[in-house]
DNA sequence: GATGAATGAGTTTTCATTCAT
DNA sequence: AATGAATGAAAACTCATTCAT
C-alpha cells in the first residue's frame, strides 16, 4: 500500500514539502493544545506562517492536515525503530535496546503522540487505513527482533506469543505517553524503561518456562 | 472529591435521574457512531426522546452531556471492580478473577470505553479532574487486590512494582477495547484473558525472583 | 409530477408558508436587483426580515430559495392563465382574452418573469425538471385553448400548427418583459397586445388558408 | 458607438488577438457546461492553454471575458446577417433566404446564443450597452431588409409594423436555440424554418390586408 | 416542565487578482 | 511575455444556546 497522496495545487515538489514541514510544525503544536476539532484552519494557517489562502494552496481539506501531521509523526517512531530492527542480532540485548529506544522515541515525541491517538479516529474512512497500516507495521517490527531471539534459542516462544508480546511492548511504549500524568508520579523515564523492559522480557521467558513445562 | 455537580433547571431530582438515563443511553450510540464533536445537540436531544429545548432544562453546555457519558460508563465498569475487591482474599486465584472479570467488563463495553478515550480530551479543565480521578481509584482496585496478594505472600513485590503492576492489568485491559480491529484476528477473548494473564502474573513472579536475587 | 419538497427544520406549516413568502418578496428584489449569484445569503435574510439562521431553517441550500421563487412566479402566471382556460369557450374572442390576460400577468410580473428566465438554469439538475414542467403546462393551456377554437371551426389548424401557435404565444408574452427595454421606446403594452395579437391570430387564420388550398 | 476597449497589458496587438481567441474559445466551452459565474478564471486559462498570469495578461477583470465572449458570438450571427442584407432586393423570397439564414446561424451557434442571453446580465452596467447595441443593429437588419419589400410593393406594412415585425423575426430565431429543449421534439430545423417564416410572411401579409380594410 | 423557533458568531473553503521571478 | 505562488475578502452553511409560549 502506498502513501495516501495529499493534493496540492502547487506543483513544485520541493515547495510543497517545505510548506508542509511548516504546516505539520505549526498545527502540531495547536492540536496539542486544543485538540484538532477546536483548532481552526485560520489558525493552522497562522501558526504555520502564511495566510489561509496558501494553506488551501497545499491542502484540500482541514482532514488532510490532520493525515499529514499523523503520517508525519508514525514516520518518525517508524524510521528510529527500523534502524534498530536494522542492527538487532538476535540476542536479548538487541532486543532491550530496540524496546529502550523505542521508549525513549516515544518519550521525545510525547504529545504527538498523544495528539495521534486522540484524533485518528477523525480521519475520514479513507485515510483511516494508511494510518493504521503503519501501526501494524511498527508491530511488526518488535515481532521481528523477537522472532530473531526465538530462531537464536535465546527465547522459545509460539508464534501468537510473539504477536502478542510485540503487541504488548507497542501498547507499553505508547502508555508512557499517554498515561504520563499518572506515570510520571512514579518514575523517571529510565525507571520506567528498566520495570517494563523487565515486567516483558520476565514475562517471555517465564512463558517459555511453561511451555517446557507442558 | 465528589462528583462534579452537573446544574439542571428542573427540581425534581428523580426526574433529572431519569432524563440524564435516557440523554446517556441515547448520546453513547451517537458517540459511538461520529464521535462528540460531530454529534449535535438536537441530535442528543431526539435519540434522548425529548426536545432540544427539555434537554437543555437538564444539562447547561453540550460539554456536560459528554460528562456524564463518561462518568457513567466509568460508574459501570468501577462497580463491577468493586464487587471483585470486595470478595478478593489475598490468593492469587482472586486476582486472576479480578483480572478476568474486568477485561470482560471491557469487552461488554467496548464501544463505550472507546469512546470515553478518544472524548475525554474534549472535556474542560474543569470536568477532566473528576473523570482522571475515577481512572486512579480503578487502578487503586487492583493495587489493593495486588497488595492483599502480597501481604498474603502469595507475591513478593516493592510498592513500586505493585503500582506498575496495576497499572498494567489496568491499560492491557483497555486495550482489548482499543486495540480490538488488530487483537480479535488473532484471539478470542477467552484466549486473550489467559495469555495476558500469564503475562502479567508470571511477569510478576519474575520480578519477585528478582528481587530475592539482588 | 408532484412539487418537489423544500425541506424545513421547522414544522408549523403554517409557519413555513408564511416565512417563505418573505423571503420570496425579499429575495425577488434582490434578484431583479443583482442577480443570483451576485445576492448572498445574508442578504437575502436581511431583506426578509430575519437572520440567516432562521433563513436555513426553511431551506436546505441557497438554491432551494432560487427553486422557491421560480416556482413562485410561475404559480402566478399559470393561476391567471387557468382561469382563462376555465372559462374559453371556443371563440376567437376568447383566446383574445387569453392571450391579452397573459400579456398583461407578464408586464406585471415583469421583474420577476425576467428574473426567472435569466437563473432558472441556475437551477440544479435536480430542481430544473420541475420548474420547465410548469412551463410546460402553461404552453399546454394555450394549446387546450387554441384546440377548442379548432374544435369549434373558428380556426382549422393541424396539430402542428397548434402546438407552435401556442407556443408562440407563449413566447411573444414572455418577450414583452425580456425585451422591454426595446419594445417599450415603441409600444404602450395594450398596443403590444393588439399588434402582436393581429399578428399571431391572423398567422392562424392564413396558415388555415395554406392549409385549405393544398 | 465604438466597441468598447478590454486593455491588455501586452502590447503586440496581433499577439492579444490570437491569445483573445484562444481564450473565447476555451472560456465559450466552459460557460456553455458551467455558466458563467461557475466558471473560475483558473479554468478559462487552463482551456485557453496559458497560465493564469497570462491570462491576466490580456485583460483586466473576469467580466471582461464574459463581454469578449458575447461580443464574439455576435459578430458571428451578426457578420451573417449582414451578408444577406448586402443582397436583399426587396423580394419576399429575399426575406425568407435572409429569415432562413438566419435560424441557421442561431441553429449552428444554439450553445453560444444560449449562453450569451444567460449571461449578458452578468455584464457590468459599463459593458452592457456595447452588448446591446449589437442586439439592436441585427434587428435594424431585418427591418431594412423588410423596409425594402416595403418599398419594393411586395409587403404594405406601417413602420411600427415593420418594427414589430423585425423584433418578431429575431425573436422566434432565438427561440429556437432558447427552447431546443421543447421544439426539437416536434420539429426539425427545417420544419420549423418552414412553419415560423410561414407564420411570420403570412402574418405581415395579413397585417397588410388588415390595413387596407381600414 | 416542555417545546421548538430564533439567533448570530464562527467555521471551512473558494477564487479573483497581484506581483516577484 | 510568461509563470504560478501568495493573498485575503467574501461566501455558504452550521449549531450551541436562549427564551417566549
Amino acid at each position: 500500500m502506498k502513501k495516501r497522496e495529499v493534493q496540492a495545487s502547487v506543483k513544485d515538489e520541493r515547495l510543497v514539502k517545505k510548506r508542509r514541514d511548516q504546516m505539520i510544525k505549526g498545527a502540531v503544536t495547536l492540536f496539542i493544545e486544543k485538540g484538532f476539532h477546536r483548532t481552526t484552519t485560520r489558525e493552522i494557517a497562522k501558526a504555520s506562517g502564511f495566510s489561509i489562502g496558501t494553506l488551501y494552496e497545499y491542502i484540500r481539506t482541514k482532514e488532510d492536515v490532520l493525515y499529514l501531521v499523523c503520517d508525519s509523526i508514525y514516520d518518525q517512531v517508524s524510521d528510529r525503530l527500523q534502524k534498530d530492527l536494522d542492527t538487532s542480532c538476535g540476542t536479548l540485548e538487541s532486543l532491550k535496546t530496540g524496546i529502550a529506544d523505542y521508549f525513549r522515541v516515544v518519550d521525545e515525541l510525547q504529545d504527538e503522540v498523544l495528539v495521534m491517538y486522540q484524533e485518528v479516529k477523525s480521519l475520514s474512512k479513507d485515510a483511516l487505513p494508511y494510518v493504521l497500516k503503519k501501526e501494524i507495521e511498527m508491530v511488526g517490527m518488535f515481532e521481528q527482533i523477537i522472532s530473531r531471539c526465538v530462531e537464536n534459542k535465546e527465547l522459545e516462544l509460539t508464534e501468537d506469543q510473539i504477536k502478542m508480546s510485540a503487541h504488548n511492548i507497542f501498547v507499553q511504549g505508547q502508555m508512557w505517553a499517554f498515561r504520563r500524568w499518572s506515570l510520571k508520579k512514579m518514575y523517571s523515564l529510565e525507571d520506567y524503561i528498566q520495570l517494563q523492559t523487565e515486567l516483558l522480557i520476565q514475562g517471555m521467558r517465564r512463558a517459555e518456562t511453561l511451555i517446557s513445562n507442558i
